[in-house]
DNA sequence: ACCACTGTTGTTAGCGCTAACATGACCGCC
DNA sequence: GGCGGTCATGTTAGCGCTAACAACAGTGGT
């Protein structure tokens, strides 16, 4: 009657002599069937095949692992998961994963405590995962990471940041060159930078990338805050700064490290009667689903932060696989809406 | 030197004979040890417990599973990790499972279809994980969820929906007969809703919720729009809806299904000259991070997704401790912020 | 007809661990 | 002093699987 269950009793230890039996052949040659070797006859594989399908049997993991050293497993760990970013690079993490044939275990530690990051690696490891991915931007942790020196293959997902050692990273000096650039095409004298935190590497990349695009045009350096990438932070520095501005200082471009600060910083640019991008661009980083929505639309950098999780794999299946892999790299790109305009004369 | 290994080579399979011999013990005495069995006396335990630290070993968890038949890992099937509500409903879940001893090993589906939820689930079972949770809204989903019948425990955890078997709820419908009474009693005739995709449920129960409170307070029925979460699809329909408005509809009162679609009808409504709360009152459903920093701070139900996450786990503890288990809910709670005023006269 | 070879199958051992039982040592008590 | 009882430990078996080897076809070349 029900597709699972041809034969009896349905939930319990359904091994492979089981199967075996049923085929009439040893519970090597169903091995053999199960995990795709060639040397069985047509006839044989077609009739253990049958077998398996009519019991429901499904080969037991442990079993497995232990005699292979290998669980086919991943072991991510992350933080900051409820941040449209890391979620999305999660997201291709597992795909890619999957589509590999490994599941992908999950370990999300709060704050970026070095030893939170070397326990749950720890944890990954007696859990026994083919390998780690640990995904951070934050400066102490990678830094850590080189000491760590786990029995498994170890690979860095993060936004900048060195390149020791197997890494996958977005060029986040490029993105912020791409917006000072963008900013003093349109005309503006300098441009301000509401950065995330210092212990970022992710924000130290994109203020050096800012730095280093405004010496490179000979423009005046901008002033330089840390938020912490919520809305919150970035409604108090635009508080701070509408005021100057209409004491009259000539602050017209302002970058901020991520979409949500800049959405703070709109807002409360707003409140002090100042218009974007009448009276001062503003900028993001990240281009969250909601950007093109804020008001006005965020001109913002895309980071294609799926694509980092998929080379983050592809990275761990080099080195499983023992290949020597260089550390790669993905390219941001910059989205021009309203948000951005000349500076009033 | 190092504090991992004060022995000698430390990257080869160290198995627990290995920590007997160091301890001049028996295998079985360092599996007690290990275990935390009681009959250990206090000097063997300790003699253990240093040769332990001092080699560095780890038991080995695939031989553990194999024996135990426990994997002590739970299987979290989840989608559309990418929004905040699923995001935190993760980090709840990882983090209750890691304070138990479970580790999470994570599915991200993509779409509802049953197919797909069933194929994880089934690609958990064969992983033997000790348990899976299914995290969806999707109705179609949900049914199907009955009928999977895996051999081990399976809890739903569900934005609204049936109660049947073990489920963790948001009362969604709760939600929105705040929603709808907050707006009532601000003196709007009626409230209209822009709710999510038709076959989710989280969606279904708000518009049973909004239809009901709309019918008890004797208000007339409000008009029903389906959009997909996203701002563009509240953009749209923000658009229409100004037109509609501008044309001298008495339209004063829109409940979005979340936040991100509040946030493109806003914007629609303030491009097309309409101010909120003057000309027309908003209310998303959720509470992202950015919600206070929308223009104008956004009314919103908050829900707590991470509780939601945690009473998951504790459901799956309970199931698998053989409890009997009830379903439990969660309180959502009204957030009042500026979308919201009186109607114009 | 024989041999070397390839292809198919079965047999055996063992992965690292825990559960169950077996063994002694030691205790107090009649 | 011997006897049931508890505790601390060791011994043995086996979880379900794969790798290595053994065994036996069949095949074609000489």
């Amino acid at each position: 009657m029900s597709t699972e269950t041809h034969g009896s009793a349905p939930a319990r230890p359904l091994v492979m002599s089981d199967v075996a039996a049923r085929a009439g052949v040893s519970h090597q040659t169903v091995s053999r069937v199960v995990n795709g070797h060639p040397n069985v006859a047509p006839l044989t594989r077609a009739r253990v095949q049958r077998a398996i399908e009519e019991l429901g049997y499904r080969p037991n993991a442990a079993a497995r692992a232990l005699v292979t050293g290998s669980s086919r497993t991943i072991g991510l760990v992350t933080m900051n998961v409820n941040q449209y970013g890391p979620a999305q690079t999660m997201i291709g993490l597992e795909q890619a994963a999957r589509v590999a044939g490994y599941s992908l275990s999950v370990a999300i530690v709060e704050g970026a405590g070095v030893g939170t990051i070397a326990e749950a690696v720890d944890r990954f490891v007696g859990q026994s995962v083919d390998a780690v991915v640990v995904h951070t931007a934050d400066l102490e942790a990678v830094a850590a990471l080189g000491a760590l020196d786990p029995p498994v293959p170890l690979v860095a997902v993060q936004m900048g940041g060195e390149e020791l050692g197997p890494t996958v990273t977005v060029v986040q000096e490029a993105g912020a060159r791409l917006v000072v650039r963008h900013l003093l095409a349109l005309g503006h004298t300098t441009v301000h930078h509401l950065s995330g935190p210092e212990h970022s590497m992710e924000s130290r990349r994109r203020v050096e990338g800012w730095r280093d695009a405004l010496a490179e045009a000979g423009a005046p350096p901008g002033e330089l805050w840390h938020g912490d990438w919520w809305p919150s932070s970035g409604y108090e520095v635009g508080t701070a700064v509408a005021a100057r501005i209409r004491a009259g200082e000539p602050i017209t471009a302002l970058f901020a490290g991520n979409d949500q600060m800049a959405l703070g910083l709109m807002v409360a640019l707003h409140e002090q009667g100042l218009t974007v991008p009448g009276d001062v661009s503003v900028v993001g980083f990240d281009d969250v689903p909601g950007a093109p929505y804020f008001s006005p639309p965020l001109t913002t950098v895309r980071q294609d932060f799926a694509e980092l999780g998929r080379r983050g794999v592809q990275l761990v299946l080099a080195r499983l696989a023992g290949e020597d892999c260089e550390p790669d790299q993905v390219q941001p790109l910059l989205l021009v809406r309203r948000s951005t305009a000349g500076p009033r004369r």
